[in-house]
DNA sequence: GGATAGCTGTTACC
DNA sequence: ACCGGTAACAGCTATCC
């Protein structure tokens, strides 16, 4: 039979002695659908001294299928490589037996895994919808496997061919979320689970059952509701699960409270549990049933984009969807909540899950974007962080430079390579400290992959600190390191991205597709996390020589350029990595662009410079000590009014909102009129209500985030003593919460900021000294210096002149 | 016991 | 541990006299 098929899922299944593929997917009549297939694997031999000797040797190894020779490359090198054909669970033994052959030989890509080697060798690409012809597996084929299956349809595959015009793809999905009584993994009762479909807004749940709303379903006990959710899941049948945070909270609760209650959680299309994975993040993986946790995938693709100081479902949320959680006491117990408040919880459950619901399809082009892209099925795509992306990319697209993957490193390189120095990075010019009006910002287009790609800087091209033939070299550090004139596979891939990054920036110009912009931001993520990946120590591409060329090539083309435009009666400000600012002079905005044509017109390879904008205006501070000026922090103002602040306070989370909100006052006045005067108004009547404790206590919570276990601190900061606090009082901590505190009056005077921390709901006043000397002051006085205004003595200084009046 | 250099820790910029 | 280095800054800690 002939179906048209969308592959989501993949797994593999040994029967009998052979591994099979099982793909999971819907065919275009909505049929969910497992397509067998016999799986492919092999690896590869390196420097066998003779291959067609050790080819015999190697025939005699029991299970091995094949070994035949083939002319590869291994890092630009032509090599012989031995290719051995096995089964995928006997692989590491049988590379392990080789290795014993011949010590002088290594073996290499049998660290690709089943899922990804069978995507690579049959191109059966996850969300790509195929023609696939086969035949239906009957009951009593490969151990009753069609029968295992909850599908609606197995094939075994016999041929396959990608459709010329793809099927627009909507998957089922199921968003679901669940409610406990206490916050620790399986500690206390699942009090409710809600879920959220096409058309489906259900509240699953069990302690409380008094006139509920509709969509509210009661049962007799937690096992109950939890063998429903399990039906519900069944019925709904949808191709994706989703939840936020569901690999760390929801998923591992629900199992504890399934064993706890015996109950048997066989969500799997093949009748399997969910899967937890060992180690530190665990995911939650159910068989044939694409479970995505959005937490993850917000945090590594998306969260450089949002503004929101945390990645909590609330406030990504509003960000994106404009809409909020609901609100609910948390504190109380059930037994506590009356009619109403469990009115208000079962709303509050169902208002996540839609939340959630609603994300997902926002997320859903970039999914499916990067799937296409990465081409990595659904469920492990969406938990990798961005070297895995590039690494994977750059996985499925040697086959077209001939090359055999470069190995993972291992434990002892791993921690080998943790141990190197940093390499000297970016350069950042030292800005004088002043209010300059009519300035210009030049930057350079995707700077770090655009070196890469015209200095050819990878692991395959690099040839070492010795000249060679037909290279060129870059110094770094006081040494050489030399790169061949030979374009490298890596900076080919690289600039194909950049390419098809352009290509679809601008058809996503011209056309707002969704889908067109994914795609653009998936190139532009793969590019720009490809720098760091070759410094990243767990890349199988690790080359921190190229990393140190190209800092070492962007330090000098940015002085190069900030060199030139000094010399044209242009004055630069500063300038950081790859940005320059700089004053116009008595330059209009027209010769600044036709003088950045003729900076473009002597740049070499595909490397570019842009004007980001024109301003008005732009203020730079002096360092809190010294009188240099402060790098990576400014404040600019375009000609149409838009302010951008860098680095200041105002956009630290980790100030108090009212330090925050009246430096970026300070900053929007002085910035639109050019002039302090009603700024220092405004800072005196700030100050004065700071002192007549007219400040809500709301504007003074600091919030730092916890980022290590509590014991772990070698420096006991105010926040930590925060953190102690709440564990005191039995609440929840954990890494990666952020601490809310203030800082209170005290009876004796004590030294330590720390012995003043309370946490916001405790009773007690602010403390005035702490908040007017290290928050509000600090914010602002180094933009008064700006126009020789001490703010500090204009505070206290009163008094002093008094003084000296006498 | 106070001053301070240096360290720890967080958060930003690019 | 899950892409890199550069930088500002707070507040603690060790060390000095």
């Amino acid at each position: 039979m002939k179906i048209n098929f969308i592959p989501l899922d993949y797994d593999y299944k040994t029967i009998g002695n052979k591994t099979y593929m099982l793909i999971y997917g819907k065919t275009s009549e909505g049929k969910t659908c497992c397509v067998i297939d016999k799986a492919v694997n092999f690896f590869y031999i390196l420097n066998a001294e003779n291959p067609e000797k050790m080819i015999k040797n190697i025939e005699k190894i029991s299970q091995v299928k094949k070994a035949e020779i083939t002319e590869k490359n291994y890092l630009e090198k032509p090599e012989r490589a031995i290719k051995v054909f096995c089964e995928y669970n006997q692989m590491q033994e049988i590379a392990r037996k080789i290795e014993l052959l011949d010590k002088n030989t290594e073996t290499r890509e049998r660290d690709i895994n089943q899922i990804t080697r069978y995507i690579l060798e049959k191109k059966i690409k996850p969300l790509v919808w195929y023609e696939i012809e086969g035949n239906i597996i009957s009951d009593n084929e490969l151990n009753g496997l069609a029968n295992s299956l909850d599908v609606d349809l197995v094939i075994e595959l016999e041929k396959i061919k990608e459709l010329k015009e793809q099927i627009d793809f909507k998957p089922k999905i199921l968003a679901f979320d669940i409610e406990a009584e206490e916050f620790e993994i399986g500690k206390g009762e699942i009090l409710m689970i809600s879920l959220v479909s096409d058309n489906i807004k259900k509240v699953l749940t069990w302690k409380y059952c008094k006139k509920a709303e509709e969509y509210v379903e009661c049962f007799k006990n937690e096992a109950e509701m939890i063998e429903k959710f399990a039906d519900y899941i069944k019925k709904i049948n949808p191709d994706i699960i989703t939840g936020y945070y569901s690999d760390g909270f929801d998923l591992p609760y629900l199992r504890v409270r399934a064993e706890k209650n015996k109950i048997d959680l066989k969500l799997g299309k093949d009748g399997s549990r969910i899967l937890f994975s060992r180690g530190n993040l665990i995911n939650a993986r159910i068989k044939g049933l694409v479970h995505i946790d959005l937490l993850k995938f917000i945090e590594t693709v998306y969260s450089q984009y949002l503004q929101s100081e945390t990645l909590s479902l609330n406030e990504v949320s509003k960000e994106l969807l404009g809409e909020s959680k609901l609100e609910i006491d948390h504190n109380k117990k059930s037994g506590e909540r009356n009619e109403e408040e469990w009115k208000d919880f079962f709303s509050y459950n169902l208002q996540d899950s839609i939340l959630t619901y609603k994300l997902f399809q926002k997320f859903w082009p970039d999914f499916l974007e990067f799937a296409h892209i990465v081409q990595e099925p659904l469920f492990q795509l969406t938990r990798y962080g961005m070297s895995h992306l590039v690494e994977n990319y750059i996985i499925h697209n040697l086959e077209r430079f001939n090359e055999i993957a470069e190995k993972r490193p291992i434990h002892e390189e791993i921690a080998e390579r943790r141990e190197r120095e940093k390499y000297e990075g970016a350069f950042v010019l030292q800005p004088s400290p002043g209010l300059y009006e009519n300035l210009a910002v030049f930057d350079f287009t995707s700077y770090w992959p655009s070196i890469i790609v015209t200095y050819n800087l990878s692991l395959s091209t690099f040839l070492g600190e010795k000249k060679q033939l037909d290279s060129f070299e870059v110094p770094v550090a006081g040494k050489k390191y030399y790169f061949s004139n030979k374009t490298g596979f890596f900076s080919s891939m690289l600039k194909e991205i950049i390419i098809l990054r352009k290509k679809y920036k601008e058809e996503y110009k011209k056309d707002e597709d969704p889908i067109k912009k994914a795609r653009s931001n998936a190139y532009k993520l793969l590019a720009n996390a490809s720098y760091g990946y070759q410094g990243f120590f767990g890349a199988r591409y690790y080359c921190p020589e190229a990393s140190a060329s190209a800092t070492s090539i962007s330090r000098d083309f940015t002085k190069k350029i900030i060199e030139t435009i000094n010399k044209k009666d242009y004055e630069v400000i500063y300038s950081d990595t790859d940005s320059i600012a700089f004053k116009l002079n008595k330059h209009t905005k027209q010769e600044a662009l036709n003088f950045l044509k003729k900076l473009n017109s002597e740049l070499p390879g595909i490397m570019e410079l842009e004007l980001e904008d024109f301003y008005k205006r732009g203020i730079w501070v002096t360092k809190r000590t010294g009188e240099f000026g402060a790098k990576k922090k400014y404040a600019l103002v375009n000609f149409q009014d838009k302010i951008k602040i860098r680095g200041f306070e105002t956009v630290r989370r980790d100030w108090c909102f009212l330090a925050r909100e009246v430096q970026n006052n300070i900053l929007k006045m002085i910035l639109n009129s050019g002039k302090h005067e009603k700024a220092l108004e405004y800072i005196k009547e700030i100050i004065k209500k700071i002192k007549q404790r007219e400040i809500d206590k709301k504007e003074l919570i600091i919030r730092t985030q916890l980022k290590k276990p509590l014991a772990e601190y070698k420096s006991i900061s105010p926040h930590v003593i925060a953190a102690q606090k709440i564990k005191e009082r039995g609440e929840p901590i954990d890494i990666g919460m952020l601490i809310s505190y203030f800082i209170a009056e005290t009876q004796e005077k004590k030294k330590l900021v720390r012995e003043k921390v309370k946490l916001p709901d405790e009773k007690g006043e602010y403390n005035i000294d702490y908040y007017l000397n290290n928050q509000i002051l600090p914010a602002v006085e180094n933009i008064f210096q700006v126009f020789n205004i001490n703010i500090k003595e204009i505070v206290e200084g009163k008094k002093q002149k008094k003084l000296g009046e006498f």
